[in-house]
DNA sequence: CTGAAAGCGCTAACAC
DNA sequence: GTGTTAGCGCTTTCAG
């Protein structure tokens, strides 16, 4: 392992010269700077980063807390994260919190002790989750959720069930469902916003098919309650509102299951706009999270805090409604564009009126 | 910020002596362990992982490099890794190859000036990322491909495109087909195993579709070509084999469009088993890979030649059909456990008869 | 423009 | 059992 003390030696400076060299201090003269520079290419100089970081009281790594990585939604939210982190010169430390918030308290732990930078995450609970990131020494940012004391990206929930209502609305459904949790945090939101849009236009909800939001790739009980609902209560509606994205995937397998085709009999939107939803055939309508701005923007806002002391600031970001085959009734495929284009304008602005 | 120092004092004896109850070292009087233990809690005391790692000359990080972080097959690995990880006690850094040689020398340059324990990796390349891992001062182990003087965990695509053969044989499918690249490194050896297994059999591909595999997300080349093979060539198999889960969905569109039903006529079957397989409509008849143990398996791998300096290995790990609705005609879903019972039965001898 | 000195917080011999 | 002495490789005053 070469030190910068080698090359100080055989550059015969001293150590701090080579360090100033190293981070472009101006400060050196030009023969100085060459003579070793030369010797840093000579001896494949590389500096110990962690020496680096214990001197120098940073780290260049930021930790990155999510209740789950392969469930497509965050999957593509820490590829954003990665990439503009790399971008700037940062690395990131994935950890999976399972929902848990005893080993979400214990990752916060290891990474103040690892003195990372500052920390991104999907937190286990708005509230009892605070405490734990209160003790951090960083800087956090919270994602996908809203975080009072801490900067938060994220969309409206409430806007985006209204969207979708709104989507239904213009495409003449009278009937419609809910398919998902009515009371977690933001599940909530959206039922609200949904129901609440609705209801603005004297539409009731018809069937509330209430089943947790899928976890831990643990989809089973989705499809199973969604069954077990047509069974008992019968299916009524033209379309249904599911959670996210995995969760309308299941309910479009037990509604085939039942006999039913998707949008021809029964049209349903999903929420997130993830991989799924534009690989599954019908391609699925959803309520479209910018996961990419998402990343990008935790990362700046992040970073701002770090290096500039900026703030903690809300940032709300817009979404928006794909429409696709799931929702698009006696149209074939090919005039997905048309309709798309119809629909993309009627939901182009933001609020629903009240 | 309370380091040893501080709870030496207040403990009245060296901060070595500290050290040592904190690493559980025997030599240390019991009164004196309590008093410092006190002190620790007292005073909230925290371990400095960054001076640890560089008195220690170990940090507990392993470093992790993919293609693609959101591709639900690498996203289910990398959750599975980071699960072992954590588990043993490491931390890992997610790293992004985008597939590039370059980016990917530079990922491991700055793994290797952060001083990681080691390295998991899909490498870019079989062999021009060889040197770059040489370069490395710390073990590696490659996953999903195989490479020469490195620990490698993996699956025989040979035996995988003979497993999927078998299957479409057992289902009685004559006139087969196959969608994807057919001379990428581990796709060409499953497009090879595949064929060899239909030959031995006397039956000769009918259609190659030669498609790019989806990188990055960027599908729709695979549903463009295969549109246009079915406008130039037509369609004329009753099976396909996709060169993996994301290929067979886009190809899933493009029949559909075409107006064709899978499986009613025509079947698919996808590689690899990720998330969407299980999730879209018909489910997808897949080749599965292990994924939970090839990341598993790497992890205590790697573990093992960083602890233990044990001799880098190879590791095959055997794969296996998962038969459902894409590839099973004029049998209704309730009936596909059914088949699932017997087609598991026959694709039980991994090897093909020769 | 350059170097000497001090220290980041911890571990690892080696003494007593 | 416990403390002393040396670093690990780098950055940051402060002099000159």
């Amino acid at each position: 392992m070469v030190s910068m003390q080698d090359i100080a030696d055989k550059a015969g400076v001293s150590r701090v010269t080579v360090s100033r060299v190293l981070s472009n201090h101006p400060s050196v003269k030009a023969e100085t700077r060459q003579k070793v520079l030369h010797w840093v290419k000579e001896l494949d100089y590389e500096p110990n980063l962690i020496a680096q970081s214990l001197a120098g009281n940073r780290t260049n790594i930021i930790g990155l807390l999510v209740p789950e990585i392969a469930y497509p939604f965050f999957s593509e939210i820490i590829e954003s994260i990665e990439n503009q982190a790399f971008y700037e010169g940062y690395s990131v430390i994935i950890c999976n919190t399972h929902r848990s918030l005893d080993k979400e308290k214990n990752i916060l732990a290891q990474l103040r002790q690892r003195k990372v930078d500052g920390v991104i995450a999907v937190p286990v609970s708005t509230t009892q989750s605070l405490p734990a990131y209160q003790r951090l020494q960083v800087p956090a940012v919270m994602i996908t959720k809203k975080m009072e004391g801490f900067s938060s990206v994220y969309i409206s929930h409430y806007n985006g069930g209204q969207q979708i209502a709104r989507h239904f609305l213009n495409m003449g459904f009278q009937k419609i469902g809910y398919i998902g949790p009515t009371k977690e945090s933001t599940s909530a939101l959206k039922y609200a916003g949904f129901q609440q849009y609705l209801s603005d236009n004297q539409i009731d909800l018809t069937d509330v098919i209430e089943c947790p939001a899928p976890e831990n790739m643990n989809t089973s009980l989705v499809y199973k309650l969604v069954k077990q609902y047509a069974e008992n209560t019968g299916l009524h509606c033209e379309a249904y509102l599911a959670n996210d994205d995995i969760t309308a995937c299941e309910a479009i397998s037990a509604f085939r299951e039942l006999g039913y085709t998707v949008p021809q009999d029964i049209a349903i939107a999903g929420f997130d706009n993830s991989l799924l939803a534009k690989e599954i055939s019908p391609k699925l309508t959803a309520l479209a999270q910018p996961l990419d701005e998402i990343g990008k923007k935790s990362v700046e806002i992040l970073l701002d805090q770090i290096n500039n002391n900026a703030e903690p600031c809300m940032y709300e970001l817009e979404s928006r409604v794909i429409a696709r085959e799931s929702t698009i009734r006696f149209v074939s495929p090919k005039q997905e564009s048309l309709a798309h284009a119809i629909l993309t304008n009627a939901s182009s602005s933001p609020h629903a009126p009240a």
